[in-house]
DNA sequence: AATATAAGTCAATAAAACTGACTAAATCAC
DNA sequence: GTGATTTAGTCAGTTTTATTGACTTATATT
């Protein structure tokens, strides 16, 4: 029946918001303790990622992806500046922006943490075909945009 | 060559690490408004969909999922129960646990914040075929377990 | 020249989470 | 049955993360 169907979707769709808190908050405290002993917090782990996988980031990019004010991403950005862990450029075309970078020492570190994070998502993918792996990586940025 | 293969798989990796991100946190921040008119935050947000998608779940599961301290459960819990939106009943086997429900108003105010959230995946699941979403959901769960 | 954009700053406040030390009730293990 | 463990809760103080609002500075756009 049509409506079943429908209620099915929906459903599923309930059960994918959830997955997505389950995914993200497992993955992300897996480097909790790695974090904590650089006196680190999760705020600067979700940067050192963006940054990581996004070299030369800009400001106002981060604020789009974390949804945060730029006050609040000032702050977790001194911290890791101060750290020595990022460092910022002029954009040669446009001199307002300023790209970001992860120094050797936040190229280590973050080293350090996607290895303490890696294996949960490892072991997903090795339970995992290859196809599955693939399709799950378009489903998940078809969700981002 | 093995080297190329093992370097694209840990590359592989880093970016599921970063489409967590950016997949958990643009799907809980599109609720943002609707919570915001209730005077709650997103750390009610996370509770609730918990709650709507695991009726009767006790204070340790979520603990489990959640990863924060139980001081700071019990006070988005308090708040909860406060607005009228949670109760919570003594389970019959073991008289110390307490299984939470969401109240009619609790399944309204879900299901409200559910249709704010609901469009990004919806979207993102038309886009793909059923067995996409279907491999989606598989990795999805092992990544989480 | 006026306007808009990108980044940054100061100050105060609120939200979310933490540590540590406890209590109370129920169940488990010997 | 007694002692240990588990589940839930509490009090107090602190830290981390993020917010609002009002500005500044430099560069780019129209």
């Amino acid at each position: 029946m049509l409506k079943d169907f429908l209620y099915l979707k929906e459903k599923n769709l309930k059960d994918v918001i959830e997955l997505l808190l389950k995914a993200y908050t497992s993955s992300f405290s897996d480097s909790e303790q790695n974090l904590k002993k650089r006196s680190l917090g999760k705020a600067h782990h979700r940067l050192i990622v963006l940054i990581d996988n996004n070299p030369g980031i800009k400001v106002t990019e981060i604020l789009n992806i974390l949804k945060i004010t730029k006050q609040s991403l000032n702050r977790v950005l001194q911290d890791l500046i101060q750290k020595d862990i990022i460092n910022q450029a002029k954009a040669e075309k446009d001199k307002r922006e300023k790209k970001i970078f992860l120094t050797e020492k936040g190229k280590e570190l973050s080293l350090s943490l996607f290895n303490s994070q890696k294996l949960r998502v490892l072991n997903a993918f090795k339970k995992s075909s290859p196809d599955e792996v693939l399709y799950f990586k378009n489903v998940l940025k078809r969700i981002i945009e």
